[in-house]
DNA sequence: AAGATTGTTGCTTA
DNA sequence: TTAAGCAACAATCT
């Protein structure tokens, strides 16, 4: 989310909306309509995994990808008149490379600049868990509050960290997903951050001894920056803001791995449900 | 054809 | 009150 952001700032702050398609009833396209048609896009920022784009009359579009969502975003209109040619095996070239697809659920049009051509934002979203609407400063302050500390962020310190998991029965990894206590980190980063700080997933956050909670908290901020610098991870859904794959697959040590040989010790990693959700663990390594 | 899937919420059960 | 498990949201892929 927040390679999307970044892509997306460079492209999107500053530019005014000149038009507004909202494709999926379930998103309510009266209010999208009358708040985004003429208005500027001033800040993009985020929390956790929730876009906030800040825009010229105070109001805020929010953006939640949840599990397939895509934002697209697209100079020049051989995109719109004739589609065009995405990068080779990407996922845009699955749907054909042109946009808006059957899961475009909102199109934004931008006006024209100096230096570049019309340009167009495009969620796209497979099953639909994910949102668009539009927040007032107080609306937003609310959500902002279901948000716990966040890594790379200020207020990540070992001592908030400790604070909001180490009293907790739940196991580390359920504590570790619950954007309350600890946002940003998802499925996929919750297994690299245990195994790389060796815990196992199902063990229960307060067991946990201070030297582990600290190699976690350390991890954590480690892997995160790495995925950041490589760009995020793709799955088989996530793209950039540009409709490029994230970088991070390759250093992914146990998530999707499960019954291959782990990298430390040449043992099989495993694969089980801890928190209800599929969790990639070495036995050998993660205690 | 059953079971999996990157996120989150809310219900039920214990 | 807390936590685990599950369904729901919905569409696709293996």
């Amino acid at each position: 989310m927040e390679t999307i952001r970044r892509d997306l700032a460079a492209k999107i702050v500053g530019q005014k909306i000149i038009s507004v398609k909202v494709l999926d009833k379930k998103l309510g396209s009266a209010k999208l309509t009358r708040i985004l048609f003429g208005n500027k896009i001033i800040l993009a920022d985020r929390i956790g995994k929730l876009l906030i784009f800040e825009l010229a009359d105070n109001n805020f579009l929010l953006i939640h990808l949840k599990m397939t969502g895509q934002l697209v975003y697209t100079d020049g209109d051989e995109v719109i008149a004739g589609g065009h040619p995405f990068k080779k095996g990407s996922v845009l070239d699955k749907v054909g490379g042109k946009l808006p697809s059957k899961h475009t659920r909102l199109h934004l049009k931008f006006a024209p600049s100096k230096k570049d051509d019309e340009g167009n934002l495009f969620f796209n979203d497979i099953r639909r868990f994910g949102y668009v609407k539009i927040a007032s400063i107080k609306e937003l302050e609310l959500i902002k509050n279901d948000y716990g500390i966040e890594p790379l962020k200020k207020d990540f310190t070992l001592e908030n960290l400790k604070k909001n998991l180490l009293n907790r029965g739940v196991s580390i990894k359920a504590a570790l997903l619950d954007q309350k206590k600890v946002s940003g980190i998802g499925n996929i980063y919750a297994d690299e951050i245990l195994f790389a700080a060796g815990i196992k997933p199902s063990r229960p956050a307060k067991s946990l001894k201070a030297k582990e909670l600290e190699k976690i908290y350390l991890e954590a901020e480690r892997i995160i920056a790495k995925a950041i610098k490589h760009r995020g991870t793709t799955f088989s859904d996530y793209v950039d803001g540009q409709g490029n794959e994230g970088g991070f697959v390759r250093f992914l040590k146990v998530y999707g791995r499960g019954g291959e040989a782990c990298f430390e010790c040449g043992r099989t990693i495993k694969k089980s449900r801890v928190a209800g959700r599929g969790t990639h663990f070495c036995p050998f390594c993660q205690k």
